[in-house]
DNA sequence: ACCTGAACACCGTTCAAGT
DNA sequence: ACCTGAACACCGTTCAAGT
C-alpha cells in the first residue's frame, strides 16, 4: 500500500500523455501490438482503462503518438534533421538517413503495421520527409524527380520494407507450408529451382523470410543508383 | 417466406466456402473492409454468424481465402500464369505482368491492407511469384538476382504500392493537414517548395496522396531498368 | 484537474443442441 | 451434413459521478 503522504514513491506519479506513451511503446516492443489494449496499457499503468481518455482521445491518437515518438527516436539517433550535406554527395547522406531510420526501426517490430495502418500525417513525420527531399534538392533533384523518389521509395524511406509473407514461428505453420510446397513443387519449377540453389545454405531461411539487411540494402540501392543516373542526365 | 417445397427458389442454396468467399468479397469491395465481420457476414448470406464457421475455420481463412481469390482473378486476367516471353524480352513481360495485377488490385481497395496482415502462403500466390520469377530466369537472370529482385520488388511485385499517408476523405482531416503545414511551414523549406512547384496543378492532391498510375510505374521502372542492368553486367 | 464504475454496442469463437 | 442459440471472453468508448 503507498501512502497518500508520500509524494517520493514513483507510482504515485499521475498520468501524462508521455508517460502513457512511453507505456504504450514499452507494452508494444515486449509483448506485441495485439496486446496493445486500451485495458492492458491501463493495467500496465496501475490505472482504469477509462483514465487513459483523459490524456489520449483515443486509440487512433495513441497510435499516431507512438509514430511520432518512433520518427522522434531516429531524429535523436541521427542528432537532427537537419540537411548538411555529406561532401561525397547526396546519396550516401540519404542512404545513412534512411539506414539510421532503420536500425530504430528494427527496435520495434510492431512500427511498419502501425505507420501504415495510419493515414495522419504528424509534424516529426513531415520534418522527417523534409529532410529527405532537401537531401535531394540540395544534391541536384528537381522538384519533381524528388517528388517521385519519394514515392518511389515508399515505405522504405522510413527504413523497412513490407515484406509481403513472413516467417511463421510456429513449427506448425512451417510444416503445414513445406507441405503445400512439396504438393505443387512440380507446378513451380523456377520457384524450387531457385529455393534449392538460394536458400540451401540457410536452413531456418524459407520462402518469404529473408528480409534482412542485405535484402534491404539491395532494393534501396537499385533505387538510389536509378535515381542518381536520372539526376545526371537531365 | 419462402416455402420448403419449393427447390427453385435461389434462397435455398446452402452455404459453400466459395458462396462464403464470394459474399465476403462483395462485402468488403462494397462497404469497406472493417465492416467485413462475421456477423455482418452471415447477414449478407441470410444466416446466423456461427453457421460460417462450418464452412471457414475462422476469420483468419476466410481472409486467406479472399487473397487467393484475388490472385485467382489476376491469373484469370491475363488467362494464365505460364512463362511465355514476350518477344521484346524479359522487361516488358514482368511489366505486363505486374500492370495486370494492378489492374485487378485496384477494383479491391482493401486488397493491399489485407495482403499484408497475411503471413501464410497460399497456392495461387505461390504459382505468381513462380511466374515472375520464370520470366526473369528465362530472361537470364541468375537463380541470385532473381531472388534479391523478388524482395526489391515487395508489394510492387504485386501491383501496388504501400502509400505512407492516403489521403483524409474527410474534408475536416483535411482542414487540420492544412493547418499543421501552415504552422510548421517555415520549417519545411524543401516541403513547401515542392509542394508549391509540384502540387498546384492538381487541386485536390496534397502531400502523401499521389498513388496514381504514374507513380507507380515510375518506381517500377525504376527498379526495373536497375535490374536489367545488373543482368546484362554479370 | 484528474480518475473511476457501470454500462453500451460491438467483436471472434466454443459448445451443446437442434433438424 | 448443415445450421443455430446461448454464452464466453474480449474490444473501444460514453457518460455521469466521484475526489
Amino acid at each position: 500500500m503507498v501512502s497518500d503522504a508520500d509524494p517520493i514513491t514513483t507510482e504515485r506519479v499521475p498520468l501524462s500523455k508521455t508517460r502513457v506513451l512511453e507505456a504504450a511503446m514499452g507494452l508494444a516492443d515486449r509483448t506485441g501490438i495485439e496486446t496493445l489494449t486500451m485495458r492492458n496499457l491501463a493495467q500496465e499503468l496501475g490505472v482504469e482503462a477509462m483514465s487513459l481518455y483523459y490524456h489520449v482521445a483515443n486509440k487512433e491518437a495513441l497510435l499516431d503518438g507512438l509514430v511520432d515518438s518512433l520518427l522522434a527516436e531516429i531524429e535523436h539517433e541521427r542528432g537532427d534533421f537537419e540537411v548538411v550535406q555529406d561532401q561525397a554527395g547526396w546519396l550516401p547522406t540519404m542512404r545513412n538517413l534512411i539506414l539510421t531510420a532503420r536500425t530504430v526501426m528494427l527496435r520495434h517490430p510492431w512500427a511498419p503495421r502501425v505507420i501504415e495502418s495510419r493515414t495522419t500525417m504528424t509534424p516529426t513525420l513531415l520534418r522527417y520527409f523534409n529532410a529527405l527531399l532537401g537531401i535531394m534538392i540540395e544534391g541536384g533533384f528537381s522538384n519533381d524527380l524528388g517528388h517521385h523518389a519519394m514515392h518511389a521509395l515508399g515505405s522504405r524511406a522510413l527504413g523497412f520494407n513490407q515484406e509481403l509473407f513472413e516467417p511463421d514461428n510456429t513449427d506448425q505453420g512451417d510444416e503445414e507450408a513445406e507441405a503445400m510446397m512439396a504438393d505443387l513443387g512440380p507446378q513451380l519449377p523456377y520457384l524450387m529451382g531457385m529455393l534449392a540453389e538460394v536458400v540451401h545454405d540457410d536452413p531456418d531461411t524459407t520462402l518469404g523470410w529473408c528480409d534482412d539487411q542485405t535484402e534491404f540494402e539491395f532494393g534501396l540501392d537499385l533505387l538510389l543508383t536509378g535515381l542518381e543516373a536520372r539526376r545526371a542526365s537531365r
